[in-house]
DNA sequence: ATGACAACCTGTGGGC
DNA sequence: TGCCCACAGGTTGTCA
């Protein structure tokens, strides 16, 4: 599930259920993610949580003594559940919290994470992204200026963590759909006008898919987990062979490091 | 430095 | 029905 507006979604999901909340036992049931789970996790134990903030698709939880942070990986999720509710297959972590609940963490693959950075100490993680999309720093003129010079096409580009974060697989098809551009032009060849409509376009999709994230909130926390955005208004993600909605040629798909991606030969140039 | 690619892990769906 | 392969929303690390 999660790109961007998933993790958004997510994280206003828990956030109220978490905030000035203590947690009361950390439960690691297989401590095998993306990285293994540190000991000093059990460091959140008897903490208040103060605030969740994002960063890229990292969920940042506070307390006085440090930050957790949780990654959902490909296939991960979080949400609330009642101490009564025996734990399934893959329910990797629990955090049994002073209200009642029970945060839980779900995770078929592993590729998820739960990380632990001590106050003040800067987390590898977070320290080499690039800026979040939906703020003024990013825009065409920065796009522009960071591609320059360079032959690596323009989707994988885009998806580059250190460029921009939160463009996930889904989305930067989806963006370079709506902006007319072949994902496979050299990125450095493409011009500041494109690169102006580009970065509107991401601001737009991501939005808008964050909204709807919102509109499936109230089922969220008590429901099954599953964000219901969207698949409904996807142009060209998933769609490969099928015809473009906007002029009925057939979408092209092809894969760039190791992703699918679909285009339309006739739209995208 | 850049960019292509493998790897982590499990589940699912298509083809035979 | 069952087996095998390809693929799935992400990110890091390695190699040429």
């Amino acid at each position: 599930m999660p790109e961007l507006p998933e993790v958004e979604t997510t994280l206003r999901g828990i956030e109220p259920y978490l905030r000035n909340v203590r947690i009361e036992r950390v439960i690691v049931r297989q401590p095998q993610l993306r990285w293994p789970i540190d000991d000093d996790i059990q460091l959140l134990v008897g903490q208040t949580v103060r605030g969740l903030t994002r960063r890229a698709k990292y969920i940042l939880v506070e307390t006085d003594v440090g930050t957790a942070i949780w990654h959902l990986g490909m296939s991960g999720s979080l949400r609330l559940v009642t101490p009564t509710d025996e734990p399934a297959k893959h329910d990797h972590v629990d955090w049994v919290l002073s209200n009642g609940k029970v945060l839980r963490y779900h995770d078929p693959r592993r590729f998820g994470a739960l990380l632990w950075v001590l106050p003040g100490e800067d987390s590898t993680h977070l320290s080499h992204l690039g800026p979040e999309p939906l703020t003024d720093a990013f825009d065409g003129d920065y796009l522009f200026a960071r591609s320059r010079g360079k032959s690596q096409a323009i989707k994988t580009f885009i998806m580059d963590g250190k460029v921009v974060v939160g463009v996930g697989n889904i989305y930067a098809n989806e963006s370079l759909f709506l902006a007319g551009i072949r994902p496979t032009l050299a990125a450095g060849k493409v011009s500041k006008a494109r690169y102006n409509e580009l970065s509107v376009i991401i601001k737009d999709v991501l939005g808008a898919a964050i909204k709807q994230g919102g509109t499936t909130l109230r089922d969220f926390v008590g429901g099954d987990g599953k964000p219901g955005y969207f698949a409904q208004q996807l142009r060209v993600y998933g769609r490969g062979g099928e015809e473009c909605k906007v002029c009925k040629s057939l979408l092209k798909e092809i894969r760039q490091g190791q992703r699918a991606t679909v285009f339309c030969p006739q739209c995208q140039r």
